[in-house]
DNA sequence: GGCCACTATGACAACGTTGTCCCCCAGCGG
DNA sequence: CCGCTGGGGGACAACGTTGTCATAGTGGCC
């Protein structure tokens, strides 16, 4: 194996002018146009001139401009652009994943970036991925105001929302049943004797957020053991507010024995909050993770699949692409309630 | 809150032409230059006249075509590619995160797909990227032959190397210290009385999987322990491979007491398969983990930070992109034991 | 031999933007 | 009143590619 130096820009030489079309034409003795026709596969062009050209491609590593050729076309980029809360979030990297493989499949490249929850970034990122002329657009919306995406859906851009609905626009959207996941959850508390069953979830202003504690609180009042403002503590958290939080709780008059957790950073700042102390109240969190299983107790969650999420959208988005214009849809996919033990301990 | 419809495709009409600056300059009664003049930011219109053409912009829903940008400009598309192994796992999320943070400081959109440790796919990935005409070039090689870059970077597109180096092109490259961190893994196990610590890595053939095997040796030969090769089990692991590895383990006729683990997934792997059974052997995993330290016992592990090593990709690639010509460079970074009580079993 | 059909190839414009260069006009000094 | 200056704005070409249309050559057929 021998060592190639790439002998250029590395060694700090000038950068060398990128072949084009028209150097590969010149050098294969043929027109541009013949060069073009053997780059896109196209007939009519002789064996012999083809393998000139290609010989001469290789020679000087031409690649063709996407930018020239996406301008040229008009039509499709070949690229998808996909706004979510945070890649390095195992849940967002799951539907990344998927979403990258639906992708692969129709032959489109996935642009993406994190919005972090903050909506300027969200509209910066979307109109970005828009002005890149993106085929369409994947967004988890941190905010409510999505009015600036309508000229680029009327300009023909699908776009798909995410895990949340948008705020003013009417579109596709895919999200789980989060109502259903804490009435679920709750219930399953109740069935296992707790009545004093307490909510952490994420800030209200995330939709999520808001229709979990609506789950909660609907569960509450079907089951019979009421809803107490006391048990509940939304909000933005971090490891030393939920351990706060737990404190409260603990310190109730009447004490929370069980515990819904909004999503799975919360639920596992709950562990590690709860790491150690001898008595620990029942537990059942919002989204699955990688080894809820293995812990002890193995931790019961209300279980989504990220991958099923980003199928899901990629999904509807591609429908669109390939001349689908029904109306908007909105679709829900199911939850459903993995017992593992945590939740299943009795009050 | 009113509920826009985009009224436009999703209604089922025909697709509406994107306006152009020709389309605004019309609008606004100016030339089209001086369109590019406002939505550039430059000096030398009349505020009122600058005025004019934003309502046009506005009202048109306008968004210049970056495509046709970049042809014109010639450089700089603002976008780095990013070719990894698998954006699913949280190893290289992490990474990801890293690089779109220092990606977004400086300006850029980052690229990126997976190449499941297909090299044919990470070719096809990179020369995609190219094709695109991305300012840089983020690569984990899932192959050893690189010189189809050679082109590339001699027509100026610097490219780094991530977690494992090029095959055959001499270019920058950050690296953890592989072999340091397994030499480690196995001292802090012999220290713990352990004579017999079997080592399960990935295929042989992927880089870091060869040097955390050379790190094992080594650490045996140092420590006295010796190497045997019935200990050492290589190659693509599954649940069920890695749990027909343990069975073989303990059945042999010293059996192992103790187990370095290749990688985060087959760390879990090795949880999963000994979850439930009583004796369990010592563990020291490589790659951190989340929850490894909520787990019973925590797991051991040979930490090394996936933001560190995305970060220290971006900001070599940043330094070349910034016109640092000084020969390629190939950065190490260190790796740390934490000891967690898995590996901390006496034998 | 003349005409046609067909294959292989090329000339040229256009995609939407920006860099270069030029022009117009108001204001000012001589 | 003239020439000069500088701010504001426009005409035009060019980026690299591809779609449209034209054309040269070749062989077959009446």
């Amino acid at each position: 194996m021998t060592t190639l130096s790439p002998s250029g820009p590395i060694a700090g030489q000038r950068k060398v002018r990128r072949a084009t079309m028209n150097d590969v034409a010149r050098l294969a003795g043929v027109s541009i146009k013949t060069v073009s026709r053997v780059v896109n596969d196209e007939p009519g062009v002789h064996p012999s001139t083809a393998e000139r050209v290609l010989a001469a491609i290789d020679q000087l590593g031409f690649r063709r401009n996407l930018s020239a050729r996406n301008l040229r076309r008009g039509s499709s980029t070949g690229t998808i652009g996909l706004v979510l809360e945070d890649v390095g979030n195992p849940f967002y990297s799951g539907v990344t994943r998927a979403v990258e493989e639906i992708a692969r499949l129709r032959g489109r490249q996935v642009i993406s970036g994190s919005s972090d929850e903050d909506p300027g970034r969200e509209r910066e990122l979307a109109l970005e991925f828009c002005s890149r002329r993106v085929d369409g657009l994947l967004i988890v919306p941190a905010g409510l105001q999505h009015s600036y995406l309508v000229p680029e859906m009327r300009a023909g851009t699908p776009v798909v929302f995410l895990d949340r609905p948008a705020g003013d626009v009417v579109a596709d959207t895919v999200l789980v049943d989060n109502i259903g996941g804490t009435v679920e959850a709750v219930t399953h508390l109740a069935a296992h004797g707790h009545r004093r069953i307490a909510f952490l979830g994420d800030a209200p202003d995330i939709f999520t957020a808001n229709e979990r504690l609506r789950g909660y609180r609907e569960g509450c009042v079907r089951t019979g053991i009421g809803y107490h403002e006391e048990l509940v503590a939304m909000g933005p958290h971090d490891e030393g507010s939920v351990a706060a939080t737990l404190r409260r709780l603990r310190t109730l008059r009447e004490p929370a024995t069980a515990i819904v957790a909004g999503n799975n950073r919360i639920t596992v700042h709950i562990l590690r909050s709860l790491a150690g102390s001898a008595e620990r109240p029942a537990l059942v969190g919002f989204d699955d993770f990688e080894l809820a299983d293995l812990l002890s107790p193995p931790v019961t969650v209300i279980a989504h699949d990220a991958s099923a999420l980003g199928k899901a959208a990629s999904d509807l988005l591609f429908a669109r692409l390939d001349g689908d214009n029904s109306p908007p849809r909105r679709v829900v996919l199911p939850v459903r309630l993995v017992p593992r033990g945590s939740g299943e301990v009795h009050a």
